[in-house]
This record gives structure tokens, C-alpha cells and sequence, in this order.
DNA sequence: AAAATATTTGGCAATATAGGCAAATAGCCA
DNA sequence: TGGCTATTTGCCTATATTGCCAAATATTTT
């Protein structure tokens, strides 16, 4: 792998590293519907405003989220909607996933 | 977020996680156009075959590829092409991000 | 059986990530 | 100005990930 391969796929593992937490997951996801302000988020997840602010930065910063601050507040939206299609990949991914686990269970796997 | 939205995107982010790696991105990249042992990928990779071993490891307990024994060898190949489809997406956040920042440079963003 | 090749696994050190609390910063309003 | 709300940042600890080496396992070959 050269030297330019290599920063290739170190980009694009950046970008995906942003998204493979099940909160900044959850976060896409509702920003899908409209966008939401740092304390909205933090109540639907459930954690402490800080961590959230934390993950919002780093789905800002690998260029999926934009903010736009408004009074006191800062609201957050989706850059690149098309994040949002990974969803329907990973469900395959999963659906297939239990499958195979189901048929190694029932001894009915090649 | 309730205990089933909660599970549901933990879920997901396992399989992102899987992903989330430019050597393992490397990997899915390289099984798209044909089948590959562990040696050919290390040596492509250009580490370990140990650590790329435990790679391809975490890509199928993600369900995102599969393997197969033959002789002495074994061959692992993608299991969800779609996850290709990810990467269009993911070089237009780059994209994206690199004109963002081209603009932020050049004093011309909002 | 011994040697050679292919792969996986265990162990370990280095590094990265996560999450909460507390403190800092910023805007709003009385 | 002072108090209140919203957000970010620093700090710290706990946990997870990474990658290599060495050892174990499996298969083929001599």
C-alpha cells in the first residue's frame, strides 16, 4: 500500500470512525427529521450535556454536522445527508448477521 | 432514548466500528474485486499477518465478510457488497469538508 | 516424522476513546 | 451589573483498540 493509498483510506476510516458510536448514530439520525440544539439531543439521549456537546464536535469536525449558533443556543444539522443511507447497508448487514446465526443454531448453515 | 432504540443503535455502531479502520477499509475495498487470503492481504497491507488476521477477524464477527477454508489457506470474501456503496458518500463528506475548509482559507465562507 | 507454509491466538505495551464533573465562556433578560 | 440558561473545554479515570512478537494449530510436502 503507498504512501497515497494509504492517506486515502486513513480519511475515509476518519469519517467513518466520526460515525460509529451509537449516540453520534442516534444524533444523524434525528437530525435527519430537523435540526436540534445541544440540550434537545442531550435529553433524548439520556446523557450528560457535555458528552454531547463532545460528540456534536466530533461530527463537526469530520464534516458530517454544521452548526449555526442562534441566541444562547447552537443548532445543529446534517452537512451530507447521504449518511443516512448507511443505515439501510448496516441493517442488511445486520439482518444477515442474525440469520446465519439462526441457521448455525438450528444446524441448517453450509 | 428507550432500552430498544438504545440496543438498536448499538447495534449499528458495531457494525460501523467494524468499518471504522483504513486497513479494514483497505480489506473491503480489495475483497470487491475478488477474494483474498490473509497472506495476499498482509502483504498488500504491508503489516503483520497477525494483525491483519484479527482485522478480518473483527470484519466477520461484524458479518461484513466471510471466510472459507481451502488447504492450507483460507479465503475470505465479502459477505454485504452494499457496504461498498459507503464510500461514495464518504468521499463526498471529504469533499465537502475539503471546500469548507478551502473556503474558511480564502475568507469566502458564510 | 520433520520441515515448511498459512493462520490464529495470547500477551503486552502504547495509544485512543468515552463520559462525567467542574470550570470557563457566551448570550439573554431583569 | 447580576443572575440565568446554553454550550464548550479541561481534567481525570475507566475502558477499548491497535499492532507486534511469540507460541499454538493446521495443512502440505519431502
Amino acid at each position: 500500500m503507498d504512501q497515497r493509498t494509504r492517506i486515502l483510506f486513513e480519511n475515509r476510516a476518519r469519517v467513518m470512525k466520526a460515525l460509529a458510536h451509537p449516540s453520534r448514530l442516534f444524533i444523524v439520525n434525528e437530525l435527519a427529521s430537523k435540526e436540534r440544539c445541544v440540550h434537545e439531543l442531550a435529553r433524548l439521549i439520556g446523557a450528560d450535556i457535555s458528552t454531547v456537546s463532545k460528540h456534536l464536535s466530533v461530527l463537526k469536525a469530520a464534516g458530517i454536522v454544521q452548526d449555526e449558533k442562534r441566541g444562547s443556543q447552537v443548532y445543529y444539522n446534517l452537512r451530507v445527508p447521504c449518511v443516512l443511507k448507511f443505515m439501510d447497508c448496516v441493517e442488511a448487514v445486520l439482518k444477515t448477521s442474525a440469520e446465519k446465526v439462526l441457521a448455525l443454531q438450528q444446524g441448517t448453515a453450509k
